[in-house]
RNA sequence: CGCGGGGUGGAGCAGCUUGGUAGCUCGUCGGGCUCAUAACCCGAAGGCCGUAGGUUCAAAUCCUGCCCCCGCAA
């Protein structure tokens, strides 16, 4: 491990000028932190292009261009920086700093070039772990208690660079990728400003990564939602969670009524059930160990017991497909009565 | 004019194709059983079937307009 020289350019200049890059909500909270310090000065936004999304497929702006916009700030939207002509632009503002949250768009050298002093982004997990698009997601998803926020000096690799800055954070036995995406972009947010602070002071270090305890969290995709009832419930609640909002945990249950009538399949959506199991629950599923994983056992408490490897998993909230979120009682009650061995797959 | 699902007593659903008594599971209320219960038994209340019009002897059901909810090529 060595440690760099801060940077060749001490900040001079105060404040230090800074370029964003970002695009979802994270990144909109941390632009909305950058705005209320002092120590730099924003003088443009970079944001994905608009896209169509959502009922009626209207064109929507990112969090990050609203935000911008309101504030005034010139924003730029090019789909990469493949041409000479979007280079010169950024180029144009001649930024100290470069300023990367989820922006969505791998940079290449002679755009992390631009900044005379660093290019400096903002990651969700505590590097080298956890490198790449889906960290947060990945970590809950590994059942992970902790993880946190990184900031450091780009490369051109994907996430490789120098670490700036590391804190941890918390990840509680409930927490899904969701809420924990927010409590990620507050603390990285801070962090960062840290960050310029010191590096306007000129006592801001970088650490190469260690190679060897690099890990990747790949994207997620749609069919890893895909609930498998051969993991254990503590898997489960992991991977659930993990996966809330996106792509959402789902299956589809087979129903057969008592008699012959035989009723459509449906497919569910199941929001992160409650974990541990309490004491009634434990007992109802001990009490019918013998059914398949995957199989519907029943309702407690008002949530969908569902057996699994060593026990159940127990659903508090479950949204049918087409149909808003319901508890797990309501859907038993409406969808399963009279079906004996509903069964998930 | 992107695609799709849906609006039925308090909750969640079925019924609609093939118009003709309002169905199911749960909840609520009353009673019973029980040491007891989220269990069981008996009984009851509660619905202009989203809305406006049309077709018809007859519309939850078929046709048309409108409103609202929800999912999706993050």
């Amino acid at each position: 491990m060595s440690h760099d020289a801060v940077c060749a350019v001490k900040a001079t200049t105060s404040p230090l000028s800074a370029v964003f890059m970002g695009t979802p909500a994270f990144a909109a909270a941390i632009l909305q932190r950058l705005l209320t310090f002092d120590g730099i000065r924003i003088t443009a936004v970079y944001t994905q292009p608009d896209k169509p999304a959502g009922r009626g497929k209207t064109m929507k702006a990112p969090e990050v261009k609203m935000l911008a916009l309101e504030q005034g700030l010139p924003v730029h939207q090019p789909r990469n920086f493949k041409l000479n002509e979007d280079v010169e632009i950024l180029a144009a503002y001649k930024p100290d700093v470069l300023l990367v949250a989820a922006y969505g768009l791998l940079l290449p050298q002679r755009v992390l070039d631009i900044p005379k002093c660093m290019p400096i982004n903002v990651h969700a997990s505590l590097l080298p772990k956890y490198r790449g698009a889906a960290p947060i997601q990945r970590s809950v998803m590994h059942g992970d208690s902790v993880t946190g926020v990184t900031i450091m000096r780009m490369e051109a690799g994907l996430d490789t660079g120098a670490i700036l800055l590391q804190r941890a954070v918390g990840i509680d036995i409930n927490d899904t990728a969701a809420t924990l995406h927010v409590e990620l972009a507050e603390e990285g947010a801070e962090l960062l400003v840290t960050a310029l602070e010191r590096l306007a002071a000129g006592t801001l270090h970088a650490i190469e990564q260690d190679e060897s305890r690099a890990t990747h969290a790949a994207k997620l995709t749609k069919a890893e939602g895909h609930v498998n009832f051969d993991l254990t419930g503590q898997v489960l609640h992991a991977q659930i969670r993990g996966l809330t909002p996106w792509p959402g945990a789902f299956t589809t249950i087979r129903r057969q009524a008592t008699g012959e009538t035989v009723l459509p399949d449906v497919s569910v959506v199941f929001s992160p059930g409650i974990f541990p199991l309490t004491p009634a629950m434990q007992k109802f599923a001990e009490e019918r160990q013998d059914k398949a994983n995957g199989t519907v056992l029943g309702v407690v408490e008002d949530a969908l017991l569902i057996r699994c490897a060593g026990g159940c998993y127990a659903f508090s909230q479950v949204r049918p497909a087409g149909k808003n979120a319901m508890s797990g009682r309501a859907f038993y009650n409406g969808y399963l009565a009279n079906t004996p061995n509903a069964l998930c797959g």
